[in-house]
DNA sequence: CACTGAGGTTAATGACTGTTAACCTCGCGG
DNA sequence: CCGCGAGGTTAACAGTCATTAACCTCAGTG
């Protein structure tokens, strides 16, 4: 059973993802859920708050279970397979929530922004620590900028999707992996 | 020589970039500009104006600079070369146009949210006929996805950026080679 | 049964925003 | 020297939005 409070988080993230953190209302949020917007501060602080929320479970999502992956793997080869099975995974099943973590954070006060780039900088970090072991010869920074491209390849799901999700997972697999691997 | 409108038209593009449209307001855009709010409606209809013309005039720039080079390749093989090279170039040189077009689409009105979803297929099918010709196992969708993820990919510079451009810019070629070739 | 707190409602409020109006200034062609 | 248009200015306006206030309903408990 989904609670109200869920509901409404779902509803917001993909509101915000759609048009922007700006470009939606309270009473937009509230409409889409079938009730009015004030009722929304009954289990809110109020609109941010949805949004800081959402981002911070988002990216406490990815990183738990991101490291739980990488630290179950044998070798280097099969946790960088993981890393990449659960990121595409995430991105087909929740496309709004990865487009709000890619480009909300923005809207975020400062001392919410702050964890949640924290929490972002830390995941890809478990990339690039998985990417150096199989590419000893890039450096930190290298490994980093090229982790982040791999996102922006993976990320890019929601706007393409024409494809069959098992099509699609697999495609964006085999990119990703050719492109960290050369 | 920059006149006005061209600077005006820049700012906003980034200042749309990092907060989104309706994160900015035409006071922000005019103090950004040294002037003051309402002196826009001198050069520009409206807010709105200022979004349409920055995105219809990046759709066309991407879409003509890229046919133009795809049409003076000698071959497939170089042809690809020459569109990453365009692309990333323009990323690289211009990177909160990148994030506009690519973010700002849906804040457009009808008329010309179709006008450049039109010229950014064009350009997408441009990429397309290429990477067909270079892998012709490749369905046309399954294509399309494979350019929307590359595209993904080398657009991923604005959020990054830590390393030197010429740094940038190999990395980010060789990564989209090998994502699209396998 | 009384009552109370959770979760709704609508109305009111104050801040902000895009746009327009009215006005100023100054370089320049006749 | 005069007029005027280009490009500014500030003040006013109407609309929208987040938030708060005041009020309602009703399931569940002492």
């Amino acid at each position: 059973m989904t609670t109200r409070q869920e509901q409404i988080l779902d509803t917001a993230a993909t509101l915000f993802a759609e048009r922007g953190f700006h470009g939606v209302t309270v009473h937009d949020i509230g409409e889409a859920c079938g009730i009015s917007g004030p009722a929304l501060y009954k289990h809110f602080s109020g609109k941010a708050d949805l949004l800081r929320q959402s981002l911070v479970s988002i990216s406490d999502r990815l990183l738990d279970e991101g490291t739980r992956r990488r630290d179950a793997a044998d070798d280097a080869s099969s946790a960088l397979d993981a890393l990449i099975d659960w990121h595409v995974d995430f991105a087909l099943s929740h496309p709004a929530l990865i487009v709000v973590q890619e480009r909300e954070w923005s809207s975020l006060d400062a001392e919410a922004r702050e964890r949640v780039r924290r929490t972002q900088l830390a995941y890809i970090d478990v990339w690039v620590q998985v990417v150096r072991e199989l590419r000893p010869e890039l450096d930190r920074a290298t490994a980093r900028a090229a982790v982040q491209a791999a996102f922006g390849l993976l990320n890019s799901t929601p706007h393409s999707a024409r494809l069959s999700a098992p099509a699609m997972r697999s495609l964006l697999a085999r990119m990703a992996r050719s492109a960290l691997l050369g």
